[in-house]
DNA sequence: CCCCCGCAAGC
DNA sequence: AGCTTGCGGGG
């Protein structure tokens, strides 16, 4: 029975005893295990031939290596559907061999160099390829494993005249406070193995990874190398962290030199033909392990190479983290075309975009090139909501993204308006009667001043105290949309004036009314708030304006003595009060 | 792109 | 306090 996946054997460590040890060659080991093999599997269940493979679905890195129902799609024989299911259905869940280090942080552009062998489910092969499969398994090299990657974004390459130092490359998973290192490990069968020689050094991100002219420097790096060095007794330490490894780029002009340097040090991993430096990329690194086995017998032996995560430089526009720092307004109506500046990190005008996002919907910020201004602001304009009937405010995102990668910010939110908050006057009319019920209890104060954005109309330092006063711009609001209502007299305008808390306000206050002259004029040191309302008055009332002051006399007094007698106004709460001068007491 | 400089943290 | 070192801004 061929349950021994190599992960398994190597993890188990101890399964197989070294060869000498037992007095015995690789090839009578090898024999030795066929043999075992052959009889076991004899008395277990014939299984059928394994079906091709050729299917490879997203987390075929752990193959065969997890028995953890997954939703996640595994590497399935052709001709079936993706099925989350063991690959060692004949073990019990416990004996499942363990799974083999995780790296969440590996992108699927990231690999572990040439893989020895598939470990999917043709590691549980026929009967004609079990023999062939035990051969290599006796003669599994251990591997080495990147267990900390490198953090891509964040560290910036430092040119030599920028001195000694430049900086140490950090590891993806730490934190600010808790900081952590690249890290590798030699995983597997490590008996015999006296001494393991590991050669860091910069390839080029995509493949094939050639080798880059930019140099490794800092600890174990050889001063003028351009590359790390380190020994490691893997029976002391499977792991090694490379604490302080830091970038330094070469100018352009001396890539060719720092190439052929690399050449003579006999450093390239991947025997790429270095050729075509043009298309280098200089704005991102792979580190690149490559591993020498020292055997207790004086035999060497080499591992495959293995690359990390690409580490983008921080400095460089085109690979650098994408990052919006604030905008001048976070609020605009859903119609669009608000123009917001934003200030960001340093973009790319032609490569930069601005995503307004929220659920499947997308758009984009207009704007040109020469509205971004010395790659650090941009002034854009917001894009229509794709809703223009929304009655509640809109949280949507907005983030920078670069087109030539995709890459993207963090995003920041952006409130939609609606053109006209209730429609149906739902709200506004509850509020009315809410106000005429809280009148009980007076000095009911917001506890806030209402932010800028969220009245129609400028704000004046008075009128903000009393959220029942705040009330009146957006109730004008509506009423001037209202007012574009053909089927609305102007009994029914006025009535809705009336109904207007800053009115009733303005009512209610006895000593006010009495001194209201005839023809209402809010003058000019009443707040701005209300010579708006006389400006929209005006303009949107029109003709009307003649009638009002005609209704008012009738309609005020009516409503001062309603008020008056519903509940007598409490006088306790002078800062609360609109303070209506009167021309005569100026 | 390459280099310079200044700030601030850490010793 | 004075120096080194890391880091970011800027020309």
């Amino acid at each position: 029975m061929v349950l021994k996946d190599s992960s398994y054997a190597m993890k188990g460590g101890d399964i197989y005893k070294a060869p000498s040890e037992r007095g015995l060659t690789d090839f009578d080991l090898i024999q030795e295990i066929i043999k075992e093999d052959r009889d076991r599997s004899g008395a277990s269940l014939p299984r059928p031939p394994p079906p091709p493979v050729d299917l490879l679905c997203t987390n075929s890195e752990m193959l065969g290596q997890t028995c953890q129902p997954s939703s996640q799609p595994v590497l399935v024989a052709r001709g079936t559907a993706c099925q989350p299911t063991c690959p060692f259905p004949q073990l019990p869940q416990s004996s499942c061999p363990p799974r083999e280090m995780a790296h969440p942080s590996r992108g699927p552009s990231s690999h572990a160099g040439p893989s020895r062998r598939g470990r999917g489910s043709d590691s549980i092969p026929s009967q004609s390829q079990g023999d062939t499969e035990m051969l290599e398994r006796v003669l599994e090299k251990p591997k080495l494993v990147v267990v900390e990657e490198p953090k891509e974004r964040g560290m910036r390459f430092r040119y030599e005249c920028e001195g000694r130092s430049a900086g140490s490359i950090l590891g993806a998973s730490g934190t600010e406070t808790n900081k952590t290192q690249p890290a590798i490990e030699i995983q597997g069968p490590i008996d015999h193995i006296k001494k393991v020689t590991v050669t860091v050094s910069l390839v080029t991100k995509d493949l094939p990874h050639r080798p880059h002219p930019h140099c490794l420097v800092g600890k174990d790096c050889p001063n003028g190398s351009g590359i790390c060095l380190v020994t490691m007794n893997p029976h002391n330490n499977r792991r090694h962290s490379f604490s302080n490894l830091g970038i330094q780029c070469v100018r352009r002009k001396e890539l060719d030199v720092s190439l052929q340097k690399r050449r003579n040090q006999n450093i390239d991993p991947f025997k790429s033909h270095s050729k075509g430096i043009e298309d280098m990329d200089m704005n991102v690194v792979r580190l690149c392990f490559q591993c020498e086995l020292d055997w207790e017998d004086g035999r060497k032996d080499c591992l495959s190479p293995v690359v990390s995560n690409p580490i983008y430089d921080k400095k460089a526009t085109t690979t650098s983290q994408l990052k919006i720092s604030c905008l001048n307004q976070y609020r605009g109506s859903c119609a669009g075309k608000t123009e917001i500046y934003m200030l960001c990190d340093k973009v790319q005008k032609d490569d930069i975009e601005i995503l307004f996002r929220r659920g499947s919907w997308k758009a984009n910020g207009e704007f040109a090139q020469t509205d971004v201004h010395r790659q650090i602001a941009i002034v854009f304009k917001t894009p229509p909501y794709q809703d223009q009937d929304i009655t509640e405010e809109v949280d949507v995102n907005i983030l920078l993204r670069r087109l030539s990668d995709q890459m993207t910010s963090e995003p920041i939110t952006f409130t939609y308006l609606p053109h006209n908050p209730d429609p149906y006057e739902v709200k506004r009319k509850r509020k009315i009667k809410s106000d005429i019920s809280f009148r009980d209890k007076p000095c009911v104060t917001a506890e806030r001043p209402l932010p800028a954005e969220q009245s129609f109309f400028p704000q004046t330092q008075t009128m903000m105290q009393d959220e029942r006063l705040c009330a009146a711009p957006s109730a004008l609001g509506e009423m001037c949309y209202e007012s574009q209502d053909p089927n609305m007299d102007t009994d029914e305008i006025l009535n809705s004036l009336l109904e207007t808390p800053v009115i009733w306000e303005l009512l209610s206050d006895p000593t006010l009314t009495s001194s209201i002259p005839p023809n209402f004029d809010p003058g000019a040191d009443i707040s701005s708030s209300f010579a708006n309302m006389d400006v929209n008055l005006n303009q949107n009332f029109g003709a009307y304006t003649q009638d009002f002051s005609h209704y008012s006399d009738l309609q005020f007094n009516m409503l001062v003595n309603e008020n008056q007698t519903l509940q007598p106004e409490p006088q306790d709460c002078p800062s609360n009060m609109v303070h209506v001068k009167t021309e005569e007491e100026l």
